[in-house]
Formats: structure tokens, sequence, C-alpha cells
DNA sequence: GTGAAAGCGCTAACAA
DNA sequence: TTGTTAGCGCTTTCAC
């Protein structure tokens, strides 16, 4: 058989393992080299197996340039996210990651920081990279879409998770927030929940609408004699002060928090009043579970994974990829995950 | 000047906008094109300004796998994590992306899941990629470590972070673990904290050890009559009830926790207690910094942050990949973060 | 100042 | 069953 001393001595120079070498020490064409390593039916079982023998020997790897160059298609990813790291976008990265490494595909992460120029750049990027496809959650300020029907243009298809564009252009995948937002009045008024502070986001978001339209329309149609408390808040620090002033004022039987980033504002207050859970007052929140899990009591949340929001966009994304092209927007589904807050 | 119109017409199928495609419109040879557009000297100015105009027009972008297969190098940056999610990774990618962006290049994330077998095959992927340089925090059964010098002697450069192995083949960068040691307890030594409840994580990691030992060795040096009760914990779970049934036996006047996971777990604790922080009991916390802001009062901690950990880690990487060649382990400073808990 | 030509490593007709 | 050939889009000598 060979030894790896015995290939090398051929090409003495740094000699990277390539179709071309293994053709030459086998006297056998590249082209029969490259079916053999395909296992095409066309190549006769013994070469297959001298060729695989030697590409094994000499730890031969592919040149994924070469292979995308050819077919002008990669297997990576794009993802462009505001930030990755905080409350939910490196959960969504690693459920993504982890169906998209299953299928094959990399994932190519670029932080647009909330600013359109850089998403824009980002989207650049991409394209000459010609990604196989692009998730993307747009910035804030994002409104000219042009950037990605160029991107489009180009066969690299996009589409849109969790801050999604008003566009029916691009299929979108986000949170269901409305069944989130139901979920939670449900839930706070099959606990008997009736007077209740209830924290949400900036008003501008869409899913801070959603969330509330729900929420209260819940509350309207099934428990219309509750008495509920809407405040908006856009930070941690402005739900704290918010939660602390309002728990102060009046005594309520149950705080709900749209988000993570509320929990953590409206616990602070809570703790700084040294309320009791659930007993004092109850806690209810739409959250990832992780900063649920970090109190005593647990908070009781209604789940909006990013896991789970990653590997449905993976699903859509990989649909538009081959063609099937899906359109308008899928929703991942929120459950109750019950603690000991209510 | 031109029309978009008029330079479709030429070409008239899917015209993907190549060198040749503005060569042939401009009667001129791919490699002046090129040149022109790279500002190469040679060229005449009036010849620059008409490919450079036409290559806006038509929006070239240039195909990244036909550079990176000629010049055998690519602008893209492995990284091989245990796992994305959870308490630390994605504040080092976030840290990580700004600085790599800034450079020029992208990331490829890959998660290993704690397995080495996965590692390997992600570090193929990186291979196959020719990947510039690749970060790798290994895998807690990593020993082999073959894989990472056949990728090293394919001249990419590896450099560790956080997990890094013992060997002094590779570079790494990591958490000043000893001074986060030394100034945890150099804190709680001036804060005049006497009987202290210590929670450290797993004694078989070396960065338990690493804090451990410095953490010891300052109260020995500096406060030789202080208690301190030394406590080992593999998980939150564990850590809350180690700490709860510490503080139901006795009385200590500080609780100091290695990371963010052990403080959660201490926390709840506390909470479930109803100590008062930090009159009843003091905290402190070696942690990014995420956790200790979710209570209230917040928690004093020693940084380690992900985010300095991402950027130091791409400076060193940088060198690797300009054949500086950098060697031995870089540390990234810890600081006090001062806030209400002690 | 510009062009011609070779070639990076691979795939896929088309030949033989 | 295997080999030949023609590129994919770009960079880079080397000529002119």
């Amino acid at each position: 058989m060979f030894s790896v001393d015995n290939f090398f001595s051929f090409s003495p120079m740094k000699s990277r393992s390539t179709l071309k070498h293994i053709a030459e020490h086998l006297h056998l064409s590249i082209s029969t080299v490259s079916r053999a390593l395909k296992d095409h039916p066309d190549i006769a079982a013994h070469t297959k197996q001298k060729v695989r023998e030697l590409a094994e020997l000499i730890e031969y790897e592919p040149n994924a340039f070469a292979i995308q160059l050819r077919t002008n298609a990669s297997k990576v990813i794009g993802v462009i996210v505001p930030e990755i790291s905080g409350y939910f976008y490196h959960a969504f990265i690693a459920g993504l990651e982890d169906e998209a490494r299953s299928w094959g595909y990399s994932l190519m992460i670029l932080q647009s920081g909330n600013d359109p120029e850089t998403e824009s750049a980002n989207l650049r990027l991409c394209r000459m990279n010609r990604a196989a496809g692009i998730l993307v959650a747009a910035a804030s300020g994002t409104t000219d879409l042009s950037p990605f029907d160029r991107t489009d243009a180009a066969g690299i298809p996009v589409v849109f998770f969790d801050k999604v564009p008003e566009s029916r252009q691009f299929p979108k995948v986000s949170m269901a927030d409305a069944e989130a937002g139901f979920l939670s009045a449900d839930t706070l008024i099959s606990k008997g929940r009736k007077n209740i502070l209830a924290l949400f986001g900036d008003h501008a978001l869409s899913i801070t609408r959603k969330r509330l339209k729900a929420f209260q329309g819940t509350f309207q149609r099934h428990a219309p004699d509750s008495r509920l408390t809407i405040r908006h808040a856009r930070s941690q620090q402005e739900s704290r002060q918010i939660t602390f002033d309002a728990i102060c004022l009046e005594e309520y039987d149950a705080v709900f928090a749209m988000s993570d980033e509320i929990l953590a504002g409206a616990m602070k207050a809570i703790l700084q009043r040294r309320l009791r859970i659930p007993d004092d007052i109850g806690v209810l929140a739409i959250s990832t579970g992780l900063i649920p899990s970090l109190y005593e009591p647990e908070i009781s949340y209604i789940e909006t994974s990013g896991e789970k929001l990653g590997k449905r966009s993976f699903e859509i994304l990989h649909k538009c990829m081959s063609k099937a092209a899906p359109h308008g927007e899928f929703l991942v589904p929120a459950t109750f995950i019950e603690k000991g807050s209510l």
C-alpha cells in the first residue's frame, strides 16, 4: 500500500492535498478521482477503493472555494441581527446553528448594531460570499428595503425573523405575539387575578402593540370586571421605576411583564419592596426562560423560545432555498411554563 | 453616460456583473478593469473613472469565491464554542464580531456541544473553507490535540480562548483567573467581611482551581483570621442547595460566588431565606455583569467580560495571521465593579 | 498604460 | 469505465 512519505515524496513542495495530486500519484485523471470520491456509479469498484484509501491517507479535504466557484453556491447562511448578546438573539442563533449544522450548513454571523448602513454593508458581504440564504432581524431604523430586494434579485432568498418589516414581499418568521398576549391574559384570569399591573414595552414597536391588543382584548372578553393598569417602559430602569411607583401607591394582585427586560426591572421593584411572591403579589412574564429561572420562587412565564424560532426560521429559509418559495408570516407558538409565581 | 438598460442589453441573459462584463462593454481587457478597480497606479485616470462609474452603475460586487480561490485565503474567522447561549460565549462572540468586522473579517460560528467529535468535524469545516484563523473554546472532553495540529499544519493559525488545553503549543487567551480570585478576596477583606461562604465550581476545572488558589492564598496572606467556608457546586441547583443548607446552619457575613451560574443558585437561597443584602449578608461574585444587574440591590462583582475577551482574542489571532506568531498565554484583566451588595 | 495568458481546484459535458 | 476539455471569476506575471 501507500505510505505518507511515499506520497509526499512525489510532490516535495508544500503539497496541499488536491484531486490533482491524488490523480497523478495513482496515474488516473482528475475527473476519475473526483467521481470516485463522490461514489459515482460509472467508476470501477477497485478504482474507488484505491482512490478512497489514498484520499484518507493524505487526509484529502476538498477546497470549498473551488466547489463554490464552480457551482456558484455555498453552504453558508448569513445571519444579520441588531446584536448578538442581550436577552434574545443568542438563543435564536444557538437554535439555528443546531438545525443548520444538521443540514450541512454553517452560519456567518453579522451584527448591524441597529444601524441600517451597517445592515446594508452586511448584506453586501453575504452577497459577495454567495450565501445560500439570509436571515435578518431588521434594524429598528430600517425603512428602505431595496438592499434586500437587490439580494433577493441576486438569487439569494431573504427571510426576516423577529424584527420583521411591514412589507408582504418577504417571508417572515416571528413569535406568535397575539397568542402570547392572549395566553398571558388567559393565565392571569384563570388564576383569579383581578387587579393587574401590566407592563409593556415601547408602544411604537409592533411587538408591543400585538401583545397588548390580544392581552386587553382577552380581558375585555373573558373578565371585563378585572382592573387592568397598563404601563409602558422603554428600559429596565424605566420598568423598575414605574413598577416601584405603582406598587407603592396601590395594592395589585399581579404584575405582568411583556418581556425579559421589563420583567427584570419589575422584579427589582418587587425585591426592593420585599413583597412575597406569590402571596403578596403574583408575577407573570413573556420570556425566553433564563431570567425567570433566576428568582425564588421562579417566575411562571409564557415561553417565546429563541431556540424554537431559530429552528423554525431555518425550516422556512430552507424551503426558500429549494425553490418552494413559501409566502407570508409564520408564527412560532407560545406556551405557558408554570413555575411558582402565580 | 451609461444607462443600466444599455448595459444589460449587451448581455441579455442572467448577466451577473463580473469583471468580464465590464471589460467587454468598455472594450477593455479584464486585467485592466481589475486594476482600475483596485486603483492600480499603472492605470490612466480617465480609464479608472470610466470603469468605476460603470461598476457602480451595475452594482458590481466581486465574487468572493474567485478571490479566495485565487489567493487561497479568506476573510473568515472560524469560531468553535461548546454552546452559543448560556452565560458567557454570546458576549464573547459579540465582542469578537465587533472587532473582526472593523478589520474586514466575518465570523463563521460553530457549536461543538462539548463533543470532541463534533469539534473535530467543525475544525474540518474551517479547513475546507480556508478560514483565515480559528478561535476555539475547547470541549470539556477534548484531550487529543491532533486535529488542531493538522489545522495549524495546514497554515491556519489556531488560538484557544477561555477553555484552553494544557499544551504550550498554541497561543491562548483567557480571563485572568488568578487575578479575579485575588481581587475577590481582596475586596471581601477590605470590606471587613470575616466569615465567608465561598462557592466554587467543579474542582476538576482548571478555572476553578486557579480562582480558588488565588482566593485562598490572598486570605491566608492578608487576613489569616478570617473564617472561610469553601464549597463546590456543579450546577445552579447544587449551588442553591449548598447555600441554603449553609445559611440555615450558620450566620455568614458574606457569600462569594465564583461564576454567574453559582451566583444564580446562591441568590435563590438568599431570596428564599429572605436575607437582606447587604445588611444580613454581603454578596460578591465573579461575573460578566448581566446576572448581578437583575437583583435589588445589584450585586457587586469582579468583571470577567466576554466582550473584552472577544476583542483581545481577535488581536492575538490577528497577530498570528500576520506571521507575528505570538506565544504563550494572554490574560484579560479583571476589574471590580461596585454595586450595592457589599 | 494596457493586454494576453496562465492558473487557483473543482465539476460536468462530451469523447473515446 | 476512464480521459479530455472547457470553464467558474479573479489575480498576476510577463509582454508589448
